[in-house]
RNA sequence: GGCCAGGUAGCUCAGUCGGUAGAGCGUUCGCCUGAAAAGUGAAAGGUCACCAGUUCGAUCCUGGUCCUGGCCA
């Protein structure tokens, strides 16, 4: 029996990746295969975050499920390894029911970790905020210099002024006794996968973005971070960082002007999109594919063959 | 119209007691194993407003021109 394939729809923020999930999700179900959508974005995890991360709303989901959002508070921190076992487990399980998983999402490194072969060497919290403590008090470094002692070839891998990686190395030292930092080869862990990217214009997403972040403040990202901020956004580690969300809080304390939060805003969308793009165009698995209208039927032919019900 | 301040990288500005210049942000290209919308490295980019003078040599000094902002009329 042929497996169902799990598809997985990447590509920068604001590349369209949701409107194109739930169409495909229509077309697939046209074709009497079901089809689901698997968030694989490391802020729509977030209760509360629903403005700043553009975070699909439940009008333009249009009825397909979707997994993996709004599972944690903003007080919490998300983590790549939690999120992988979530994915997964979700993925098998839509699998077993004859849905195919959509694993839709920007968050590259999640995406890498959930098909691919990729293995955390675990954490302990002890550990870690002793380590913490330590490179706040003596620099990175100094860090690094332990860390050339104890692993010369993981140091090498490290630049001395990276002080989370650095912490992280030494952590995974301290617990299995080595740092195994390659990232792993481009090899599918799942079987029957098809991977598409959205592809946009540099400067059509540019301007996207532009909107999209005038838009974010027109419909009331301040008060969202507001109350979120009384949820305890400040404390969450992960959560505070978000682009917007970051900037917004900078604003609330008196930092910067609305302007400079606006205009920071963008810039960090911007570079975002960059450095997702870069991550995906390095994985060679992709089929990239120009995010018009012809993005759906192009991605279910490539889909085709591939699952029982779609004919050729 | 008068007075003052200023015109240096795409933007905001620093600097050169005269020897053709830097920072932050942006841009481009990388790295990445429990924070990844995070963290981090590197590179590109400037006839220093224009014209003339002084000088071996001017972005810097002098004179003029143009432009911008502020104050006074």
């Amino acid at each position: 029996m042929t497996p169902v394939p799990v598809l997985a729809l990447n590509g920068p923020t604001a590349s369209g990746k949701t409107a194109v999930a739930v169409a495909v999700a229509h077309a697939l179900a046209d074709h009497g295969v079901p089809a689901e959508v698997v968030n694989a974005d490391s802020m729509l995890v977030y209760r509360g975050m629903d403005i700043g991360t553009a975070k699909p709303t439940e009008a333009e989901r249009e009825g397909v499920p979707h997994h993996l959002i709004d599972i944690m508070e903003v007080s919490e921190d998300a983590s790549v390894a939690e999120f992988q076992a979530l994915a997964r487990a979700k993925i098998a399980e839509c699998r077993a029911r004859g849905v195919v998983p959509i694993l839709a999402g920007g968050s590259a490194l999640y995406v890498h970790a959930i098909l691919d072969d990729f293995r955390f060497p675990g954490t302990d919290p002890r550990v870690r905020s002793r380590l913490e403590a330590e490179l706040a008090e003596v620099g990175p470094a100094a860090l690094h210099e332990r860390l050339r002692q104890l692993d010369p070839e993981a140091a090498a891998g490290i630049l001395p002024g990276n002080g989370r990686r650095i912490v992280r190395a030494l952590e995974v030292i301290e617990l299995t006794g080595g740092f195994r930092s390659q990232l792993p080869e481009w090899t599918y862990a799942l079987d029957t996968v098809v991977q598409v990217g959205l592809e946009v214009p540099r400067d059509v997403l540019d301007a996207r973005i532009e909107q999209r972040v005038e838009r974010m403040w027109a419909d009331g990202l301040v008060a969202e971070v507001e109350g979120l901020a009384r949820r305890g956004l400040r404390q969450g580690r992960t959560a505070s960082r978000a682009i917007g969300y970051r900037q917004v809080l900078a604003q609330l304390d008196g930092e910067i002007t609305e302007a400079e939060a606006r205009q920071q805003t963008v810039f960090g969308t911007r570079r975002l999109a960059r450095k997702q793009l870069g991550w995906f165009r390095r994985d060679p698995r992709i089929v990239w594919l120009p995010a018009d209208a012809a993005a759906t039927p192009r991605i279910v032919s490539e889909l085709r063959g591939r699952v029982a019900g779609i004919g050729g």
